[in-house]
DNA sequence: CTGTTAGCGCATTCAG
DNA sequence: CTGAATGCGCTAACAG
């Protein structure tokens, strides 16, 4: 590998073949049968020892494709997310596409990744559950006919699909079940954009409208979901007052897990002197002492997602909207 | 916006304007002080009119330099990597710059986000700690003269920065500390990358060197730690043993804080009966009963990390490779 | 203050 | 089967 100083261009490999540049990109392109055997084997070489690697932003210009897809997440540390680039990737490879994730924790940071998008950083993308994206955000990237995919129940296909769950029913059906099982002071363990967000939460919005139907007390809504420490802070606090809830729903699983060792540090009993429900159903639900009660989809599966991605980013021309709906349901297990 | 079926051009934009595709660069890159205030603001009403997006894929190619970082990681959902990524993206939004994220979590799509790299998909690129990089890999990278800071023990700077953490010494300081509090069967939870993978592990290196030291059994080492429920398993499976451990090192925080709750499940006494001791520091282990024991940096901070690679995207030449050190210790808690 | 123009590196038509 | 020529969309000299 010769090092020079610029980086080597398909021009540069094609004089060390001594064929011409044509000819170079055919044979890097995989389109011999043009090609003669020898020709090939000589422009191989060449590449190689000049080390060449080809420019992604010339490719891209010229291909107007970037053969690169996003996903756009809310932040790294969740399980679900994981599972999701897990899926991403594995629909990419089979594409030949590549996955670059952008994490939107700000709506300061909403607008670079949208603008970063509009510029067609990548070819599709997937938005992640409960990302901070306005609604003018959405509009802005179909407006720029980015193929897209978001994973919202707030939002209809709009020049996107849109994937949504089932949880407000699942939702329904766990506070439905606290309540049949005599708990009267239930509270509602929140994520904080469900508290400082535009978007409404089906959860929260579950929680208000059962203790409407069932005539429960005043609303008990308290922030802490998103991560372990908050959460069991939260419940602290909630164990602190006068008026002590009798069962403890979670808007996650992480947050309910925590939930149930707070309550076992502090001295009560699961589901006895308090019952938790979650939201996810996590495997780490399972190994929680009693197993955690929660809401959630049967298995943490994204395949779906990837392929309607794929179906949008390959298609010739602009498909119709679609929205799938994966279905949650309420999984009772220990806890509650 | 006439929604046109092509994304509008500079060209078409100078065109609506009047004006040359020049001084509409001019005026979108603010160059501005070149360009009369009328001008301007009909350029810029242009833009808008026809919904104008710069080509990112144009831009780059023309500038040789894309604008944007990518922050290499084995897998999101680790709670380290969230931090890390926050810290990059504050780093990058002060200098412009757009963050990509591309996970790691299989030797193939080590290839392939090596590949994406040398096709210089951005700027410069941070390989998060335990990312499964050979040193080849990393030396193709270098040999495309991408800026990269590399977070590792295992390697040496060679074009470019080195992240080392002194957490061999902290990790001695833990299991003498267990052995010199009487623990006599200390299993040793590993990652599965320590197990499987090719880079050597300071941590389990430090446990064979400390049985060695103080004439401790045989070795006792399980995978589990990279996940709460295979930590919960690899305990529970630890504790049916005849040679049942009285101290258990894991390798992440997350698995030793697993690890409490099992022992717990299983009537054991922490640290009087077992001994827990984790990696990484986590909040999280603030909040457990006892608190854990840990080996880990002061705090969560990873701007070292961004300026050096900062400092290495923006310079005008190569700067000298340099290596830092995040200071690591052996924090007592409750658990050992 | 603004316009003309020459590439950045690549893929691809069209001749040969 | 191969080469010359064109342009993707943009920025920055250089002219005016």
């Amino acid at each position: 590998m010769t090092a020079s100083h610029r980086r080597p261009t398909t021009r540069e490999v094609a004089a060390l073949a001594g064929v011409s540049v044509a000819t170079v990109s055919y044979v890097l392109n995989g389109k011999d049968g043009r090609v003669g055997e020898e020709t090939r084997r000589r422009v191989l070489a060449a590449a190689d020892e000049l080390g060449y690697v080809r420019s992604s932003s010339a490719r891209s210009l010229r291909l107007r494709r970037t053969e690169r897809v996003c996903l756009v997440v809310g932040s790294i540390g969740v399980p679900a997310y994981d599972q999701l680039a897990r899926d991403l990737s594995a629909a990419a490879d089979e594409a030949g596409y590549g996955v670059m994730t952008i994490v939107v924790d700000s709506p300061a940071r909403a607008d670079k990744a949208v603008d970063l998008l509009r510029q067609h950083v990548a070819d599709g993308a997937v938005v992640a559950p409960s990302v901070p994206l306005a609604d003018a955000q959405l509009r802005a990237l179909t407006g720029s006919r980015l193929p897209l995919v978001v994973m919202s129940n707030a939002v209809a296909p709009d020049g996107f699909d849109v994937v949504r769950t089932s949880e407000a029913a699942a939702c329904v059906e766990a506070f439905d079940h606290l309540a049949a099982t005599g708990r009267r002071r239930i509270a509602y363990l929140a994520h904080e954009h469900e508290l400082t967000g535009r978007q409404p939460s089906e959860r929260r919005d579950a929680y208000l409208d059962a203790l409407d139907r069932h005539g429960l007390g005043p609303e008990l809504v308290v922030p802490g979901a998103d991560d372990r420490v908050g959460a069991y802070r939260a419940v602290e606090a909630l164990l602190a007052r006068p008026d002590r809830p009798d069962a403890i729903f979670a808007a996650s699983d992480r947050a309910a897990i925590t939930a149930i060792l707070a309550l076992r540090d502090a001295g009560l009993a699961v589901p006895e002197d308090v019952a938790v429900v979650g939201v996810g159903n996590l495997e780490e639900g399972r190994i929680t002492r009693p197993p955690l009660t929660t809401v959630g989809p049967p298995a943490m599966d994204f395949h779906d997602v990837a392929r309607l991605l794929f179906d949008r980013v390959l298609a010739d021309e602009t498909p119709f909207d679609r929205e799938i709906t994966t279905s949650w349901s309420f999984i009772r297990r220990g806890s509650a």
